[in-house]
DNA sequence: TATTAGCACTCTATACGCTAGAGTGCTAAT
DNA sequence: ATTAGCACTCTAGCGTATAGAGTGCTAATA
């Protein structure tokens, strides 16, 4: 990373500015005029010339103003952007939304990813809960009719799975109840190991089967994004300039909705275990092809150690990124404070 | 709905058979030579000028060749549209596919998102089940943390919500086991009334508290949109060229994002209990402005009058209709068979 | 009477040339 | 080190010309 002079930042600062404000290339005069500097627009020119040189900004044609480069976007990020925040009236209005929500934890999880969306101006992503290490805390089987068993399974930390079970033969609810109520009393908060240990304490065909299917159940559960994904915001994208050239918004919304890509990202940035706050990515970073032209700002959210989620924002390259980080900041640590204990009471009871 | 000739149907259908598959205006000349018709091109430019004057067929420009308009889908699906099925081996994949998720809910209702999107390259949608009438089955209450309290309900019809509650004073969990057991002996197959009703037996604040609480989530329960929507294929859309005019995507994917509008679309049409079988909108049938140039086919699934679901594929109006609407059908079949298992059984009679 | 060949007509898409204007890099002066 | 001046470059926009596809109408035909 070369090093830049306090003018050279203060012109790459703003033309990033610019550029992300009106969408056009940026030009000499127009930044002299724009911001009364001190110096003309020949100076510029050459500070730009330099800046091009070093790969913090380029042109789309000869004749043209200069648009940021991708190095450029992170070299703003990473030196020269301040850490905005959000306003406190915004602040309050989020929260009081999130207190109109109650206690619903699917709806914390589909509005937290409307704030995002509404928020950025872009696509937003929120992925539900997820231990990061699987232990039983309840399993519940309910009679539905004949040899249909539904199964709920709990979790720690939180997350919930059902699973339609056939089997071979009639159970009542009576007996389901009393093979519940054992692996409950047997193994709650153990882990699929514990479970597997004690396999052979059970006596009978029908615990045997459910607690096999307990543990497939868990071990799949291992996965980063086992839970369900929230979306909102999708067609924001659409709006923006960049994604109207052909194939950008289908590369990048097809990113967004697969999960195994979703999954690889998430894994390699904010759900890597050694990681922590913000992750940025501008324009795919070269493992990510679909993403060129695209930006995202990633967080995790949750307890590290015990049980997270992540959460983000896709949008274009040309991103306002102190206003986008800090709203993705601001989500994370509300929803951690909502799906821990640590809430503070006061927060909590504000019933207006 | 004037009467056509058979001839007039025909060359219809072709127009719609040929504009559906190459994107182009089709003119006389080119349906005469690709289809064998014998007849000459002359005739059918007459043919098609009193299509045009009837409503059905419209010209980009007076030197262009012809394009349905909605009309025409609209005359094509009800009455000329043969009733296509998929091919045998395609359902067998996805049932296979289905047989591989073995009982995971969850993973079924992705699976139909995923499929339909594939098999109609249009963007999918799929709600989860949903019982016409809330009544309770199972109530679950697990401490996790001080005064914080997992509540895990469980509506017939397999429907589960979980929410996270935080008590005035911290709640042993034999306290709450004994509460959730005293609420799923004497409410289970209860109604919001029935509880209602039963509410002055709970002789502790505890119990009537999380009465309350389940009497609240019970009647949010009543929305038709309360639960899931699983998407997929929203990418596929902007692959066609209609969807490339600035707008049409931006408001279709709007449109098809948002909840309130899901809601009012599913209700007036699939979910109102009057109906069955397949709807075919298009282009927003004056009433949905943001689906213009959009076509829609919609299903219900499940068991009506027990638990439903919705399911459907959003695409351009020029959509292989036949295609599209025997997927729809098929899926919705398979889900009702699968989810049919997690229903009491006066209602379920085996198919097939 | 229904059909069709022939033809003049219309409209679009494409290419080409031209011009105005924005922005540059370089050079020489400060 | 900075800047005024200037020649240069490239694009976006506009008008004109042209090829070609497809039409509607008229008159001839079976």
């Amino acid at each position: 990373m070369t090093d830049l002079s306090e003018r050279q930042k203060l012109i790459l600062a703003l033309v990033i500015r610019e550029y992300v404000d009106q969408v056009n290339p940026v030009g000499s005069k127009l930044l002299v005029e724009n911001y009364a500097l001190n110096f003309s627009p020949a100076t510029v020119r050459n500070e730009m010339a330099y800046l091009t040189e070093a790969g913090y900004l380029q042109q789309p044609h000869t004749s043209a103003g200069r648009i940021p480069t991708e190095e450029g976007y992170r070299y703003f990020v990473s030196q020269l952007m301040g850490r905005a925040s959000l306003p406190s009236e915004t602040r309050h209005t989020i929260q009081h939304q999130f207190y109109q929500a109650r206690t619903d934890i699917d709806q914390w999880m589909r509005l937290a990813a409307s704030v995002l969306a509404r928020q950025s101006s872009g696509a937003s992503l929120v992925t539900s809960l997820h231990p990061e290490h699987a232990r039983l805390k309840h399993i519940e089987l309910i009679s539905t009719r004949g040899s249909q068993v539904l199964m709920v399974l709990v979790l720690e930390g939180g997350e919930i799975r059902q699973q339609m079970l056939k089997l071979g033969e009639p159970v009542s609810q009576g007996q389901l109840s009393t093979t519940a109520a054992w692996i409950n009393n047997l193994f709650e908060q153990k882990d699929v190991s514990d479970i597997s240990a004690l396999m052979s304490r059970a006596d009978d065909d029908l615990k045997r089967d459910i607690l096999q299917l307990t543990i497939d159940e868990m071990q799949r559960s291992d996965d980063v994004l086992a839970g369900n994904i929230y979306r909102d915001g999708l067609a924001n994208v659409l709006a923006e300039p960049e994604f109207s050239a052909p194939g950008v918004a289908h590369r990048a919304l097809r990113f967004w909705e697969e999960r195994s890509q979703l999954e690889d990202l998430l894994s390699q940035t904010v759900l890597s275990p050694d990681t922590s706050g913000i992750h940025v990515l501008i324009g795919g970073e070269g493992t990510w092809e679909d993403l060129s032209d695209c930006a995202v700002v990633l967080s995790r959210y949750g307890i590290p150690g015990v049980a997270t989620g992540a959460l983000g924002v896709l949008g274009p390259t040309r991103m306002p990124y102190a206003q986008t980080i800090s709203t993705v900041q601001f989500v994370a640590n509300l929803l951690s404070d909502l799906v821990g204990d640590t809430l503070p009471d006061e927060r909590y009871d504000e019933t207006q």
